[in-house]
DNA sequence: GTCTATACTGAGATAGAC
DNA sequence: GTCTATCTCAGTATAGAC
């Protein structure tokens, strides 16, 4: 069964990527968990970084199609008014929560991805395009907040999502109900959506 | 001068850690810049993960220090009464922003550990101590949030925290001002001290 | 077109001479 | 304390069997 080949690859390697990490999974240990050759791997993918990146693509497509398709409906039902912010903050978040329903595996590796100083192409591959287009939509939820502004709160959110993700047992209370995705993204959501919303220190002041 | 070695391993292995990542960087790659032999490194640390460590906790136990001070003295000027929640954010936030200053090629590196999946122990050896201090002034400070959304929130903070120090340039606009360290400290501890204080979403509810 | 066998380079780690 | 030599295992590349 040739056919199989690929397909046992990717998903032995989201399995085991996601587990112990990008660096720390050997090739090797791909191989033998999915019983295929050592080579059959760069045959199909070339080499071991473009493993990672078509195994983001197969999940993060569906994803980011569904944040466009949110993002655009928030647009349609505000036309002259702003939208609010936990629904945009929901259309970013929520198809994250999704898929994680289905492939939790997948989302730890995507936390891990989004986190470890790592890959540099896989984000401007895979998320560079979505995020504009969520900036778009966030902008005018909050026209009166400053670009930078706006650009360093979105770096925190992403920052708040990717270490939430990863579902790290920092605390035994917060490891203990990390199945619960849907409960973690309410909560995401509630903490960055107030994030936004804070009023802008300016910058030069001393506190 | 045998007494520079360690030293020179030290101060090079961070500047490379903290330009490269810790999986990105070999041991060869290091003791070539520090003009010393690949053994001395396994003779002084044992390892290349206790090298990390040791690096580690070498700039981490004076933002330690700082941190548990600073508790100590909004604990003592706020008998009777609740820290503001701002206040006991730039207690856990501000001590690293001083570093980042001295030392921000550290800064970097510990932007990456913290959210890399990252060395397991290292979390545990430099930061659980700090963590439960700060967890318990952060109660007298939010005495009517839950336990479980406490904690997730935290986790959230650490996450932003986590990914501002990286200073990953995301956006054009974020990176530029990447040198900037206070007024990122500002503007972290606005955002996280917002969503610390967001109303709680009931679990069990639909949005 | 797919896959196997095998070899190559560079990584971290270790033993033992000096 | 320091360095040379060597070990194992990583990712990668190629030649050739089906």
């Amino acid at each position: 069964m040739h056919v199989d080949t690929k397909q046992k690859i990717l998903d032995t390697a989201e399995r085991l990527f996601g587990e112990q990490g990008y660096d720390a999974t050997s090739l090797r240990q791909i191989i033998a968990a999915a019983n295929v050759n050592l080579a059959a791997v760069h045959y199909h993918f070339g080499s071991k970084e473009e493993l990672l990146d078509q195994l983001v693509m197969r999940r993060v497509g569906p994803v980011n199609e569904a944040r466009l398709a949110a993002l655009d409906r928030i647009d349609a039902d505000t036309v002259g008014k702003r939208p609010g912010v936990e629904k945009v903050m929901e259309a970013f978040l929520s198809p994250v929560s999704q898929i994680a329903i289905a492939h939790p595996t997948f989302v730890r590796l995507m936390g891990r991805l989004h986190a470890e100083g790592l890959m540099p192409g896989i984000r401007e591959r895979h998320f560079q395009g979505v995020a504009e287009r969520f900036l778009a939509t966030l902008r005018r939820a909050l026209p009166e907040l400053p670009e930078d502004e706006l650009l360093w709160r979105v770096h925190f959110m992403i920052g708040a999502m990717a270490h939430a993700l990863c579902g790290m047992p920092i605390f035994p209370g917060v490891s203990a109900a990390s199945a619960d995705f849907p409960a973690r993204l309410r909560r995401l959501v509630a903490f960055v959506s107030a994030g936004f919303r804070a009023p802008v220190v300016p910058i030069g002041d001393k506190s």
